[in-house]
DNA sequence: AATTAAATTTCGCCT
DNA sequence: AGGCGAAGTTTAATT
C-alpha cells in the first residue's frame, strides 16, 4: 500500500498511472472540477471530492455529502492519466454505452495506491423460516381469504409447509422456497398434493410460493394443475418487522 | 486533514469517534467483516474494504470490485464506535426504516479524517435546443403520425418551439420546455395557440412538451383545452445519439 | 443480444 | 407524512 499525502502533481499522475496500468485500487482526495459526457451530460464546479478507481476499471466520485456518487461510471471502463500544467486530469472511457468521465485535479490532499485483499463472501439472508413466519403472519401474503390451518403439517411423503383453506373452501398446500424455484420444489409439491387428494373431501390446490421460477418450471407446474405465487423474502422481513412493531405498540399502549 | 497509515485499533477508533461526533468525513481501509440488518439482512465475511462514512451521516463499504457498494446506509444515520478487544467496532443506525450496519475492523491500514470543502454547482444538462433537435430528427416522440412544418415559426407574439400537421390535418403548436412545465408556459402556449386560430382554416391544438407538470398546471392547462405530453431529456439525448450513430454507420457503408 | 424484472433500490415531487 | 414516478438508474435472469 502507498499513501501520499499532500503531493505535487507529479507524484500524484504517477502513482494514479501505476494504479490503473496494473489494476490496483486508485483513491485520490482533492480539489477537483468533473465533466461527464454519454446518455446525458453533467459539469460539476470545483469543489474537494473522492475518486475511486476500482480493479475492475469502476469509477466514483464523491462529494462530501450524499449516498451516491456525483459521477461515477459502472466497471469496465479505460483510464488515462496526463499532465496539463498544474493539473492532474484523469480520463475514464467506455463504450456501450459510449460515455466518458473527466476528472481535473489542482490540489491534491491524498493519493493512495490500494491492494485489497477480499475473499469473503456476501450473503443477503432471507431463510425461508422468515418466509413461513410472515405466511403465519399475514396469509394474504398469498391470497385473499385463505386462512391456515396447520404449519409443517405431516403428510405422507414428509411434512407440507403451510396447509390451508381458501375462501372458496379448498384445501391449499403450498410449498415455499426461498430462492429460485426449481423441477424438485414443482414434484415435492405435487406429491404432497396428490398425498393430501387421497384423503380429501374436497377440492385440493397447490401454491408454489418462491421469488422467482424459470419459465419452463412455470410449464410444468401448470401442466400438473399446480400454481405459482410471487413472494419476495423482502416482503416477508417487512411483514414480520411490521407485525414485531405492531407487537411493540401493543405492549406500550 | 489527518491521515494515520497503519494505526492501531485505540488511534484508529479515536480518529472515527472524532470524525462523526464532528461530522467530518470518515476514511477506513483495512480488513473487516459487516452485519446488515433491516428490511433485510446480510452478512459479509472477513476481507479487506473501504469504509465512508459522510457529514451528512450516509455510510458507504466499498469491495475492491463493483461500482455499487457491498453495504451502505443513507443520510441520517448516527454512528457509535467502541473497541471491543482488538477490534474497531462501528454502528450506523437509522430509523424510518429500522435499519443499523456493524463493521468490524480487526486491521486497519489507514484512516483519515476529512473535510471537503465543497461548493462546486451540480449541472446535469440536456438542453431545450437538444429537445428541439430530438423532435425534429424524430417527431414520433410526440405522437404518431405527426409531421413538422417549420421549426422556430414566427407569430405575433414571438417564435413558436415547433408547428406541424397532425395526421387529422390539424395544425399543431408546440412549447417544449428543459424543466418541469411551469404556468407561465401554458399561458405562452395558449398565447401562440390563439393567435395561430386566428389565421388558420382548421382546427388547432397546442401541446406542451416537457419531463413533468404540476398537476394544478395540468388543470389550467385542460381547461384552456391544451394537451400536454411528457417527453425526457435523458430521452431525447438518446434520440440524438441514435441518429448520430445512424449517420456514421450510413457514412461508413 | 435484447427484453423484463427486481433492488436493503434512492430521490424527488405531489397529495 | 405517504404515494407515485424517474434514474446517466444498475444488475441479474430469461428469451
Amino acid at each position: 500500500m502507498a499513501v501520499l499525502v499532500n503531493p505535487n502533481i507529479a507524484e500524484a499522475e504517477k502513482a494514479a498511472r501505476e494504479a490503473v496500468s496494473h489494476h490496483k485500487m486508485l483513491l485520490v482526495v482533492g480539489r477537483c472540477i468533473v465533466n461527464y459526457l454519454g446518455r446525458a451530460k453533467s459539469e460539476l464546479e470545483p469543489g474537494d471530492r473522492i475518486l475511486i478507481i476500482k480493479e475492475d476499471g469502476s469509477l466514483l466520485i464523491h462529494r462530501s455529502i450524499g449516498y451516491e456518487p456525483v459521477n461515477w461510471q459502472p466497471a469496465g471502463c479505460i483510464f488515462h492519466t496526463k499532465i496539463k500544467g498544474d493539473v492532474l486530469e484523469v480520463q475514464s472511457i467506455r463504450h456501450k454505452p459510449a460515455e466518458s468521465v473527466h476528472v481535473f485535479f489542482d490540489k491534491i490532499q491524498l493519493v493512495s495506491v490500494l491492494s485489497l485483499e477480499d475473499s469473503g463472501e456476501f450473503a443477503l439472508h432471507a431463510t425461508e423460516k422468515d418466509m413461513h413466519k410472515a405466511i403465519l403472519k399475514d396469509p394474504s401474503l398469498l391470497e385473499e381469504g385463505l386462512k391456515l390451518i396447520s404449519y409443517e403439517k405431516k403428510v405422507e411423503p414428509g411434512f407440507v409447509d403451510v396447509y390451508g383453506i381458501d375462501k372458496l373452501g379448498k384445501l391449499v398446500v403450498v410449498e415455499v422456497k426461498r430462492k429460485t424455484a426449481s423441477k424438485e420444489a414443482v414434484l415435492q409439491l405435487a406429491k404432497y398434493v396428490d398425498s393430501v387428494k387421497e384423503r380429501a373431501d374436497r377440492g385440493v390446490r397447490g401454491i408454489l410460493v418462491a421469488p422467482n421460477i424459470a419459465k419452463d418450471v412455470q410449464r410444468l407446474l401448470a401442466t400438473l394443475g399446480l400454481e405459482y405465487k410471487h413472494l419476495d423474502p423482502k416482503k416477508c422481513a417487512d411483514t414480520l418487522r411490521k407485525t414485531e412493531t405492531g407487537k411493540l405498540e401493543a405492549f406500550l399502549r
